[in-house]
DNA sequence: ACTTGACCTTCCAGTCACTGGAAGGCCTAT
DNA sequence: ATAGGCCTTCCAGTGACTGGAAGGTCAAGT
């Protein structure tokens, strides 16, 4: 297979596969013309890349999860707690998004956005709370 | 003020300031030590970037917001576009990371975490859905 | 006067995970 | 022979800082 049947079978963008092989995330052979060969295994793997990314997991993560699926010795422990871990971090960040959701919804909904310059939104900006 | 003191009433780290000076956000004066010698405006105007920022605003949105706060001809309604349009990203990430959030927790549950190979997470990334 | 330590300066590199683009080689069909 | 659609590498840019090195300045203490 070349980079770009991988690329539609994988749902990821050539580029991106070539960036997962520079920092050997897979390692395709190489054809006599120097394009790459993926096998099914690449393909395999990138799918699997892929789908952690879409969860969210940072790169280094995904190749924990990628050395922990190939090697049979591992415990779900381990991989429970990279997961857990990025749960964690995950409801954090939707913490701290949902707490400028709240004070940016009232600014907006205080804000006449007419043609006056009289403007609560900037107000709060320039203003020390309290 | 020296950068030291701008830091600690602005809430914002020196490094973070030179940067914003760099980028044209702020145009302190210079002492003939070549200090930064900061007015209490361009205090003020760190602040209110410190506050924008804390919203979740992008920088390029915090230059605009800054020139619409110190523009007597501003509308408010060129004010509230800006902070709806930056409402409506954060609401669209809080979804993402919700739909994130709701997979990646379904799946820790239903893995044991224990010293056994077997798990439901590796084998979800592993496994195209559908 | 000298030294110490806490400031301050600039500049360069690194972060993260790609993404865009340029310059050029290869393959297939006409 | 040529056109186009692949493929290759390499370099630079993204956003918003952050760390660190190398060196200048200032105030206080001895």
């Amino acid at each position: 297979m070349n980079i770009g049947e991988v690329a539609e079978r994988s749902g990821l963008p050539p580029k991106t596969i070539r960036y997962y092989e520079d920092i050997g995330l897979i390692k395709p052979l190489r054809d006599a013309n120097g394009y790459r060969a993926f096998r099914e295994s690449d393909l395999h793997k990138l799918a699997f890349l892929g789908r952690a990314r879409a969860l969210g997991f940072r790169i280094e993560d995904c190749r924990t999860l990628l050395q922990l699926y190939e090697d049979d010795s591992r415990t779900s422990a381990e991989v429970k707690r990279i997961a857990q871990d990025h749960l964690d971090q995950i409801e954090q960040k939707i913490a701290d998004l949902s707490e400028m959701r709240q004070t940016l919804s009232d600014l907006v909904t205080s804000c006449a956005g007419d043609d006056r310059p009289d403007c609560p939104i900037l107000e709060s900006l320039s203003t020390k709370p309290g």
